[in-house]
DNA sequence: CATTGACCATACGCAAGAGTATGGGTGTCC
DNA sequence: GGACACCCATACTCTTGCGTATGGTCAATG
């Protein structure tokens, strides 16, 4: 809602909107996504934008884009860095669970997945991410059948959890809260 | 996609179109809610729908209150005519499972949340849901806090489940392998 | 210091869709 | 059998937002 942060007026590039783009989406959801709104918030004029840009349809593959390479590597790198397979999981639940402001986008995503642009990724990124969730619930000692509903299962909760809490305001539930939920999840989706 | 099913030439009512309107938004979402495509569909002009709403905000709100009101009674009625509270659960899930038609308003009500008037009605509903899932688990055995942990985590996997598999098009899942999942979740998430 | 290319402003055209104005038809009821 | 309410068609207006056309500015480069 407000004006780059520097007010050096300097030229933009293709990235700056890119940015520019899903930090909108974020904050107002893929609908908002008007270029001469942008262009407003980047205090410039749609002339800018049509020179980086073929069309309004190109940016946001471009920012989508941008996205699914850019959120992948940090967390996943770092919990296949632990030694026990069994150990793991939890540390992937509770590391997750604190990442908010990541989930703020892919929330945004989720509840925009009737513009066509974003299914195939959202498809993409949540099919990557069960299938490493999949074979973590393997080296925790389920079956492959087992880990593979295992997976589903947790995949959809975390889908479904941030549905009902961020974009849905149900009962806004509070930090010792939150806590306590994601304890009871390690306790019952997590083999002993 | 087609004209109404019967084609006997009678004047029409509110509640025509607002069964159209949520038809509609089972099929292609609640952005595909025009009222020049709606009068399409019925065979008339925006001249009739101008006379029954006021605007089309006022459309959307009273197919939503429609859909409110209907689609709640059904299963929860059914399942607390059983006897035994443990077997509730376990056949609430089996029942739901094979509910998906009734499903598809609901995933495009989850994908449509952007629009500002859907949110206080999936709020609602998504609350009588969970407070009706809190009992039941108390029912069978776990403690309120428990109770109520075990009844996000149940509705948050069926509502991600549902984006997962309906908007998003993941490996599309068949019959036998949906109905080893099921058993897999309420093997996982029913306490025995 | 003139030229070129990157970047942007201004002023349009144009299509879609919401809402309005107005009149015509059709039934019903006294 | 005329009056009135109900239902719909036609023909507009107005707004929003995408995209285009065209020309201006500034920095680097030779």
């Amino acid at each position: 809602m407000n004006v780059i942060s520097k007010p050096e007026r300097t030229r933009l590039s293709a990235e700056d909107w890119e940015l520019a783009a899903l930090r909108l989406i974020a904050e107002h959801g893929v609908g908002a996504l008007a270029v001469e709104a942008l262009a407003r918030q980047l205090s410039v004029t749609k002339g800018s934008f049509y020179w980086h840009f073929r069309t309004r349809e190109a940016l946001l593959n471009a920012a989508l884009e941008r996205w699914e390479l850019y959120g992948e590597r940090e967390i996943i790198s770092q919990i296949e860095q632990i030694a026990d397979p069994r150990k793991r999981l939890p540390e992937l639940f509770r590391r997750v669970a604190h990442e908010l402001q990541a989930h703020r986008i892919y929330a945004a995503l989720l509840k925009a997945l009737d513009h066509p642009q974003v299914v195939p990724v959202m498809a993409r990124v949540s099919q990557r991410r069960m299938e490493f969730l999949t074979t973590a619930y393997r080296e925790a000692g389920l079956t492959p059948p087992q880990a593979l509903n295992r997976a589903r299962l947790t995949y959809a909760a975390y889908v479904g959890f941030l549905q009902l809490n961020f974009t849905l305001g149900l009962p806004r539930i509070n930090h010792e809260e939150f806590d306590a939920y994601v304890e009871h999840m390690i306790a019952t989706l997590i083999p002993a």
